[in-house]
DNA sequence: AATGAATGAGGTTTCATTCAT
DNA sequence: AATGAATGAAACCTCATTCAT
């Protein structure tokens, strides 16, 4: 058994890559700063993956296909949809705001006119789901006679925004100065305010 | 009197490269492809500018500094919280998710490590005012005695976090064939769930 | 009559192209430069020459003209030889190390690869003029019984050699930080040498 | 082994451009010319220096370094001054204008002006260890009896002056038509002035 | 399997020169 | 006469990619 196998190896690139490619975008990203972050030649990148670009798609692809089982609830039974609603965004925003997430929205969206397939990738794949689940979950409420919602998925977005807001807040704006976000407490916050918004008073 | 003026000559260009910019990203774009689209030798472009990185940053601060006055409401008396809300988040969303303007969130976010002087500019400029009016919007809602929140500098970022949310949703996923957005729609709902939350009931 | 002649303006290009070519070198010198000294457009040196190659000939060769009616004793009738040449040499090496005339040589040489022409031209004006002034001098003192040499055309090469040497030293080697020469004390010295040598005895 | 050391690509890319820097000085000079000399791409020349500016520098102070030995005596016990200055006029002056060598002073008075830091070492690696030889040889001829002289350190300015005028005819004037220079007569004939100067008899 | 060497394609930038006004 | 605007030609340099070893 060697000692690194093509696997070993692969992951390594990739980990490599996920530094330069969070850091420099796709297009200012080098090789040459991959290999010398894995220890190999540039000449030895292309053992492993055809080119740049397959190395960034699979890169995306990857880490979001790792990222979305843990995610996802597995199951809310009948369990009241405040506290799965509060268990998700939880954990969603944890999840997507911590250093090795994070960037991944960040490069969707500053490559995605450049990777149209991996925009529509991590749209299906990630944006569906988890926009589909926030939205099961509403509709389990509603089911529930818990919640009251005029359109299920349209709010989706709303819970997803402050997740994807917190994301970016970390990875685009704290590393310019801007005030640190604790994620915890935006969490809790953000939960509070889907669950029963600014109001004193529901609306007549 | 010229033909064309100067100011003229750079506001076609900053136009194209708004384009091209905005199309491919910093480093993938290129000045022969902004020359070509405002029909002028790439040479002439530096009569305009010193370089390309003098260009993109005049473009985005040009952009921020011209969206900035439309952003916010000027003065909001007396008036309701809630009525004040629902009027920011719809004029701010709209705006912000226009085609004119949501190029720029997209840019900060793609090319922010790269250049970390204009996330800083956009983070001090825009977030912060945004983030600012509407955290005095809430503090005056509280003050009204209308809201209840625990921390309205975070509750900010909720609010702000759907209205990021439908600028990236246009730009980034709308283009690879995500369903598309209506943005009033989502606005009027955004502001729903800001208001009002879910929940039928208020927490105990 | 107007107040600036096209010579005038002529003149003060030229003047100008002297800083600068002497400053740069021909290939790095920019008009540009040129013309902010002079307080004219780019396009306005165009007015009075060609090109600026033709500037380049023009302030050369003019200079070279100017220069040489100042540099040869005009006539030296039965005066002893001793005395003529001291007085060419230090006539000459104080004229040539000049600031104004001193860039001339180095721009000869720097030069002269790529401006055959103007090297030939230098050779055929200064160089054959000065080194044959030299050797008339030369052969003057021999028929005079006060020299004796056995080439009187190389002898001259030895005499301009101290000349030019001091003209590059002050160009060259003065402004990185070289020991300041003393022009006048040179000019005695090399006399001397010129005339007595080194050797306390007269060869056997 | 490889059939081509880095070595060996760096010392042919080294001659290659030191033909063209010598042809065309530095501004003018291409890469591209210095790439086809040696048979290699354009982009190979960065594999073994970083600029076209180091390249040149490299060259540049390669040239003095290795030329600086061969132009010394290395020692001259004590032999008359007179024999000692002879031989080592000889063969500095062959050595600095041989065809590899003479190029050295034309790029340092052609492009001092633009690399200061290449003439100031050229200034103190080559022509401060010349001139301190040849006035430490003068002193020493003094301190035997054989010479007379005000001021050695002057003196050595004069006889330096022979060689440099040497290399520079050779390399500006003689490939534009110039009478061709016999170097080693014009050697013989620079010693005889430098040891006895042109007077018949020692002044009174 | 791994790499040092090499390259081609393409990018930004500079600048002498031209031309309509 | 004079210029601001414009450009074409070229230069330097970078980097993903290939290939012989």
């Amino acid at each position: 058994m060697p000692r690194v196998t093509p696997a070993d190896r692969r992951d390594r690139i990739l980990a490599a890559a996920r530094e330069e490619f969070a850091e420099r975008g796709f297009a200012a990203a080098r090789l040459e700063d991959v290999a010398k972050r894995v220890g190999i030649s540039r000449a030895a990148l292309y053992l492993a993956f055809d080119s740049k670009e397959a190395m960034f798609r699979a890169l995306v692809s990857e880490v979001i296909t790792e990222m979305m089982p843990k995610l996802l609830p597995s199951d809310y039974g009948s369990l009241p949809a405040p506290a799965l609603m509060r268990a998700f965004v939880k954990n969603a925003m944890k999840r997507i705001a911590s250093p090795d997430m994070a960037f991944l929205p960040r490069l969707i969206v500053g490559e995605g006119r450049n990777f149209p397939e991996l925009a529509r990738f991590y749209h299906e794949t990630a944006m569906i789901c988890v926009l589909g689940a926030i939205e099961r979950l509403i509709v389990h409420g509603i089911a529930r006679g818990e919640f009251a919602c005029p359109d299920p998925k349209i709010a989706a977005r709303s819970v997803a925004g402050g997740i994807i807001f917190a994301a970016l807040w970390r990875n685009v704006f704290e590393p310019v100065g801007a005030e640190p976000l604790d994620i915890d407490w935006m969490a809790e916050n953000h939960v509070g305010m889907v669950l029963y918004g600014l109001c004193k008073e529901l609306p007549a």
